[in-house]
DNA sequence: GTTCGCCCATGACAAATGTCATGGGCGAAC
DNA sequence: GTTCGCCCATGACATTTGTCATGGGCGAAC
């Protein structure tokens, strides 16, 4: 009985590899390839996979997206997430959005293929580093407008900009900074948007 | 006659992947596998690939300043560029370091393929998209010292800290940082570190 | 029905940031 | 041997940023 896999990457050289990587495996097929995270579900519907390998960043689509509506429109196939870095909020994502694994692709190759087999069993896996890690940085303390403005304020947007974006007061958006920051732990802004960035805060 | 492969990628799980797919191929061959840059020159001088493919974010030493080592130490591998984003700055800096190709992460399988044919037959193999883009984008308008401070600027360190970690006035710090804003065009300082970095200019 | 947290706003204040003018030392190019 | 660009520094200035106190509206929880 072969498992039946849809492959979801931005990047056609690492699909193409990883498709490589995985016909190695007698009993693995990969019916799917896509490139964007809206032609996912799509992709899934035609070609009934058993397991779908998705990753984060994608365009169109962004992958715990499209984690969630295959989880509610094709209800059989199973989600494990593949990404470049761990965040820890990637994870705590993840499994919101109804992904049985997690793997990064620092991981060996053979951990990807244990990882399909076992979720086909109706385990979870989870990278047991990233878990830990997860837990330790806690869930975001941060408030939705405290999140839409650091987000804002990522391309380094000043205060003037940030308030058109988001239709406030100049000093409104001061007020959620200096909260993002303190919340954050950071001096700056600038320290405040990469510190929350990592923890997977935004 | 088989051409011999060396492959560099911090990435396990992509350094399984395009193992698997280069050796789809009758006539390739992967000898040497490292996931570090400071690995390179001692796998290759053990294996004698005729090719090297490197990825440019490692950990140890940076792919670039390994392409340096390899061209000078191991004359007979042809060193390709494997990365990510077509970051403009890498392609010049890879063309300085000795590489005769350069593939982005995007392109297609048979284009890395197509590209290590090409390399053997003593062929330079560019992605033209991205040859265009690094003329435009022309070479970093940046002293030294500017770029200094930007670097020191990225994590977010104020301008005390910046001018600590590089002994310097802290009006000083400010005046590099004032020049550095004015030639990327930005309004920030945060925003220069951005721009200049998407330029290659860091 | 009160309390609490999030939302939004204003005003005032200290500190950091960005700009400009100015000037000296030093090496490379002409 | 002058000129030019980069290096470093100082001081003054306007602007932006970060902090704090204060207050009203609103929905959820108790």
């Amino acid at each position: 009985m072969t498992i039946r896999l849809l492959l979801a990457d931005d990047q056609d050289l690492i699909r193409g590899a990883l498709t490589a990587l995985l016909e190695l495996e007698e009993d693995f097929e990969v019916v799917a390839c896509v490139g964007r995270g809206d032609e996912v579900v799509a992709a899934a519907r035609a070609h009934r996979p058993d397991v779908a390998l998705l990753d984060i960043e994608m365009p169109g689509l962004d992958g715990l997206a499209a984690a969630s509506a295959l989880a509610a429109q094709v209800p059989g196939c199973r989600v494990v997430m593949l990404t470049t870095f761990g965040r820890t909020g990637y994870l705590r994502r993840a499994m919101v959005a109804g992904a049985v694994g997690f793997v990064v692709k620092d991981a060996p190759p053979e951990a990807l293929v244990d990882a399909i087999r076992r979720v086909m069993r109706g385990d979870r896996v989870i990278d047991p580093d990233l878990a830990a890690a997860t837990l330790a940085a806690g869930e975001s303390p941060l408030t939705t407008r405290e999140r839409d403005v650091l987000n804002a304020a990522r391309s380094g947007a000043g205060v003037a900009a940030i308030a058109g974006h988001l239709c406030l007061s100049e000093g409104t958006v001061r007020n959620y900074l200096s909260a993002a920051i303190a919340k954050t732990g950071a001096r700056n802004r600038m320290e405040a948007v990469r510190l929350a960035d990592e923890k997977g805060w935004l």
